[in-house]
DNA sequence: GCCAACGTTGGC
DNA sequence: GCCAACGTTGGC
């Protein structure tokens, strides 16, 4: 089982709006490196949900991914935003997952901590310049981000 | 609201 | 294939 890091900003999707709906598509992601890391997860992998845009932005909780290999419906929609028009059902280019709620932390992760903590080549959300919405995490850290979340 | 970082686009 | 222009992300 992988661990995972994705990014929301709370005003588009939050954590209280997976808790809500228990579980979600994963869409709009537009980025082919963050694509890849979609792709690549497999059922059971648990992946920590980070909000970003937000004051403080931080990691929030923990998601599960219930169903993988999923086809973006939004990309097919020109009413969204997400829109891609060199996008084909029969080669489509973005894939994402389906997440389940698994636990709000009692206590969030902020960025601040999270640079106190980690190095920016153990956990990519503290590089500088990093834009990069869903990204692996070590097994190593995402413990430790675990115990920090506990109380 | 600003702006650094950086991915994408398109002219050549 | 290069690279300038442009658009987006996301912290501050």
């Amino acid at each position: 089982m992988a661990y995972w890091l994705m990014k929301s900003e709370p005003d588009v999707y939050s954590i209280d709006d997976l808790k809500r709906d228990r579980t979600e598509i994963w869409d709009g992601v537009r980025n082919y490196q963050a694509r890849n890391f979609l792709t690549s997860m497999a059922l059971g992998d648990k992946a920590f949900f980070y909000h970003s845009n937000t004051k403080p932005p931080g990691i929030v909780g923990l998601m599960e991914i219930v169903e993988t290999n999923l086809v973006d419906p939004t990309q097919f929609d020109s009413t969204s935003q997400y829109y891609d028009a060199k996008s084909t059902p029969e080669t489509p280019r973005w894939y994402t997952v389906k997440v389940g709620y698994v636990a709000t932390f009692e206590r969030d992760i902020t960025l601040d901590q999270l640079r106190e903590s980690f190095e920016p080549d153990e956990l990519w959300v503290v590089r500088r310049g990093n834009r990069l919405s869903v990204m692996p995490v070590e097994d190593a850290i995402a413990e430790k981000l675990l115990k920090m979340a506990q109380r």
